[in-house]
RNA sequence: GGCGCUAUCGUCUAGCCUGGCCCAGGACGUCGCCCUCUCAAGGCGAAAACACGGGUUCAAAUCCCGUUAGCGCUACCA
């Protein structure tokens, strides 16, 4: 035993596409990966549409996306079980075969009657396991009139059932408390658990880490590979990621999916660290980790066993951080997207302008809440048909003083060369002397008639990124205002 | 209802296994001050938590029991 090689870690995500990758799935399949890139392991993509009524290739397409955005690579699949089928339906025959699983005949019309008597009466409903007990020749009898019949699993006898879970610990559920679960329904379609099971065994995956809503089922699945007397994997179980209200995250809480996130502007990084968090932390205060950082210091020892709320503000921050941490060359694409959106790209900024384009991202990135941020609070420095913002000419450009101040500010500009921080800086204080103001009032007015917003970058950065005749051109607009006033 | 799981600042968490270093540390958010041409950033500081009740122990956030609350599962869905 001590002599065999370390076994390959292969571990996989399987989500089943009834909906976009949400928030929760993303985390899952987040702590899949890392768990497997940390230890040199596989991990394998694997979709769960056995469900065909609520499964289609538009989700599917969906989640692909998802994970390419977060950069989640697999190594294997994505496996589909709808094409899979065939191998479920030779695992069940093979469990009535062996007796781990019977035929049964009664109808879902009948079970939904019972089962509604039971709450009626206020009984708890478990299958009584009425076709369990079917002698060989009732079953032969059924079988030749060609009755639709289901595959059920026969929970063995005994006690009670423990496993360990690599992050609850030991769960144990009594025998007693499990049904006799379907494994092929009447249509002959196998269900979740015999899938799950039958590929996790085929995938050789040796840990299951998926999410804690998966806890109770845990016990059936165990019961499933004790009967095809197979090597049983480790299970790790991840807590929930909850809304504001401490609800199981959902569409009520507004965005769930992982690509809207993308579409408001959340850099994927930020987005995949910020989930890191959610459920489990390096042991030190550390938060900021890059993919290798967290690759490295991954490990599920340290998930907690306790439910997390989705945090935007937090969120929020992490993308500041790495928006004004990240390059403009990293930024380029992503902002240009954002200005395509607005109709705001133009391609001198990928030609002549290149060079402008990438100061400029420099210049703003420190003050950016999202990349859509460029083409909101920064659109002024990608076009001359900029949006000013009402409260902002309302503060600063409201002193009957600037009608004069900035026309003239604006001539002294025209004629200075070289244009640089110190020259205009020079000049505008000077002339605040001049004309007995204060530099702020020539400043924040100009802020304003420059980028029509009262918050950003300083001044004179501004105005040399802009360059003079944009910035003399810009100046005089103050006409438009002061008639208003 | 039954079964299972969980419980540290508003939120994410460290500490819990291996009681004492914890009148509980960090981060987001909030508030204040400094810096300052605005806003960010940065610096400094503040308010803010061991769910409750019993045990065990010289000593409990840490161990045990109970209560309460939350969440999950409870389908011929996954």
């Amino acid at each position: 035993m001590s002599s065999m090689p370390p076994k390959e870690i292969r571990v996989r995500f399987a989500p089943s596409p009834t909906g976009y990758l949400h928030v929760g799935g993303a985390r899952t399949a987040l702590f899949d990966w890392l768990y497997a890139r940390h230890h040199g392991g596989k991990f394998i993509l694997r979709i769960e549409d056995t469900d065909v009524e609520r499964s289609s290739q538009e989700m599917v397409e969906g989640i692909l996306e998802g994970m390419r955005w977060l950069g989640l690579d697999w190594d294997e699949g994505p496996f589909f079980q709808s094409q899979r089928v065939d191998r479920y339906r030779a695992a069940a025959a093979e469990l009535v075969k062996s007796g781990h699983a019977y035929y049964c005949y009664c109808t879902p019309e009948q079970l939904k009657e019972r089962r509604e008597l039971a709450q009626k009466e206020k009984r708890n409903y478990k299958y009584e396991g009425t076709c369990r007990r079917l002698s060989t020749e009732q079953v032969a009898a059924n079988e030749a009139q060609g009755r639709p019949r289901a595959v059920r699993f026969k929970v063995p006898e005994g006690e009670s059932l423990q496993y360990h879970d690599l992050v609850f610990g030991t769960i144990e559920v009594a025998h007693a408390q499990i049904e006799d679960f379907v494994l092929l329904n009447s249509k002959n379609h196998p269900t979740y658990h015999l899938s799950v099971v039958v590929d996790d065994l085929e995938m050789r995956i040796t840990h299951v880490v998926r999410g804690a809503d998966h806890v109770s089922n845990t016990p059936k699945q165990i019961l499933l590979y004790r009967a095809f007397e197979a090597e049983i994997p480790e299970f790790a179980h991840l807590p929930l990621i909850l809304g504001p209200d401490k609800a199981k995250l959902s569409k009520r809480h507004g965005t769930t999916s992982v690509t809207a996130y993308r579409d408001m502007g959340y850099l994927p990084e930020a987005f995949r660290n910020f989930l890191a968090l959610l459920g489990w932390s390096p042991g030190d205060n550390t938060e900021i980790m890059s993919t290798d950082d967290l690759i490295e210091r991954f490990s599920l020892e340290k998930i907690n066993q306790s439910n997390a709320v989705f945090d935007v503000q937090k969120l929020d921050w992490l993308n500041r951080q790495y928006i004004g941490a990240s390059t403009a060359e990293r930024l380029a694409p992503l902002v240009r997207k954002a200005l395509e959106g607005k109709n705001l790209w133009r391609a001198e900024f990928d030609g002549d302008r290149k060079e402008y384009f990438y100061s400029s991202i420099d210049l703003l990135k420190s003050r950016m809440h999202s990349i859509n941020d460029f083409a909101e609070g920064g659109q002024a420095f990608f076009t001359d048909l900029f949006f000013v913002d009402e409260a902002a000419a309302k503060k600063n450009l409201k002193d009957p003083a600037l009608k004069e101040l900035i026309p003239l500010l604006a001539d002294r500009f025209r004629g200075l060369d070289p244009f640089t921080l110190e020259s205009s800086e020079q000049v505008l204080r000077a002339l605040a002397d001049e004309k007995q103001v204060k530099a702020g009032l020539l400043i924040n007015a100009t802020r304003v008639l420059l980028t029509g917003r009262a918050v950003g970058p300083p001044l004179f950065h501004i105005m040399i990124q802009l360059g003079r005749d944009r910035t003399t051109e810009r100046l005089e607009r103050i006409s438009q205002f002061t008639t208003v006033n």
